[in-house]
DNA sequence: AATTTTTATTTGTCTGACATTTAAAAGTCT
DNA sequence: AGACTTTTAAATGTCAGACAAATAAAAATT
């Protein structure tokens, strides 16, 4: 018999969890600097390099930052909203392409969560806003734009639509669910009509917000959600029944 | 003149990057073997404490495991959604309580999210989850629980509501907006008379959610986030002019 | 007083060693 | 031959001690 699995972790895994239950807990401030290596070391009764893989482990979590030189060490880091974002797209990107998610599936998500900023966005968004979509959209009626910069543009536009709810928090959240979706959406050829079909939903989303009219944004969006679940939809049944 | 902040990387993080990169582009897939550390410290040119720092930011970040043994070795993680979700709820946490997210703010994007998901949930809502939600109303109406105890079924209601829309990618995204919020929870206390007022708008979603009537279910969802939001500016209030 | 030099501290990196775990190979017995 | 035990080799985990490099504060110099 096997008697539970036995996992006795890493001691470097283990005097990560403790400085980061000391942070997460607030024992351990904003900017605080930790003890040296050295005196870890010391406390924890590991030698260097352990205390060493457990703070490259805090690093990697943005948790902690350090420093060299004199008064130098490891500092609590002021989780930015940067920082969780990047980590945020890098995390989501991984799941989606790992976990064989299908592209409905994301394209669901993305949109039910989008539609979730739409009402806030209608309400709150900056000329800047509007301005940086339409510049986008304009970008998008570029002959000759290349498939994957069409959609880098599709990913600032709705980007600035997230933005417009001027809600740090939801732009946070939403930033995994769009940005994850661009290595998917690159799998889709765009051709001259269907660019123009989603540049005149996009027109029509920028439209509605400057009109801050929920309602028709909403609208568009799912129009735009169902117009792109079916050209992926086209693309495989392309693929599965060669021309 | 500083010319450009020079940040040459540590070479830990240079060399997780690279394989950070090798993962991201599909170049290793999923499961595959790392090198060993020696070999790795052979094509990198540095030493094995450099490698395995390196190998500890990645597993940090749920990229690779490890293993001991003969035929051990570092192996490329295949992201499940459980790792994917404990990462957002401890990034999400982290950000809300380090910098200074306002009740509202947090609130008002927990509540957007969780109004997308109530479309599906009422379309697709198991059996399975009605029952959870209706345990976890019954549990709220026990005399004598805890705040936190409170807290706490609240966030498994809610997480019920969420993983109702059976779409793995929104319950993911949602579960940072969702339980990183409890702390900030956590700071109100809850009279019998605002137990009572809560545990009414629960059942209103859960039969809403029954019924599949899902404008029944975003209004419920929209009284609860007012009442919410007047509790926690009660509590604000309070605070400010004690009696 | 301002500038330069020195010094001490701390992280970054290396070398080499040993401990521990684990799967596979080799050996042994029935 | 087949099942069991022992040995072995490969890999990660941990340690100790050293030196390099960066950096801020202290000391010395002009």
């Amino acid at each position: 018999m096997k008697t539970a699995p036995r996992k006795t972790a890493d001691l470097s895994a283990q005097i990560a969890q403790a400085i980061r239950d000391a942070i997460v807990s607030g024992e351990l401030i904003g900017d605080a600097r930790l003890p040296s290596e050295a005196e870890l070391s010391d406390q924890f009764q590991v030698s260097r390099p352990t205390v060493r893989e457990a703070l490259k482990r805090l690093a990697a979590q943005s948790l902690i930052r350090t420093q060299r030189g004199a008064s130098g060490g490891a500092f609590v880091n002021r989780l930015s909203f940067e920082d969780a974002y990047s980590q945020q797209v890098t995390t989501s990107t991984l799941l989606l392409s790992m976990n064989a998610v299908s592209f409905d599936t994301a394209c669901e998500a993305r949109y039910a969560l989008e539609r979730a900023c739409a009402p806030l966005s209608a309400q709150r968004r900056t000329a800047d806003q509007l301005a940086t979509m339409r510049a986008e959209i304009f970008r998008q009626s570029q002959p000759g734009l290349t498939d994957e910069a069409f959609c880098a543009s599709d990913v600032t536009f709705h980007r600035a639509l997230v933005d417009g709810a001027e809600n740090p928090v939801l732009s946070y959240q939403l930033a995994g669910a769009v940005e994850a979706m661009q290595p998917l959406m690159n799998m889709i050829t765009f051709t001259a009509r269907s660019r123009e079909a989603i540049i005149g939903l996009h027109t029509r989303i920028v439209d509605a917000l400057e009109a801050q009219n929920a309602d028709a944004v909403d609208a568009a969006l799912v129009d735009l959600e169902h117009y792109t679940r079916q050209l992926a939809q086209d693309v495989a049944d392309r693929k599965r029944k060669p021309a």
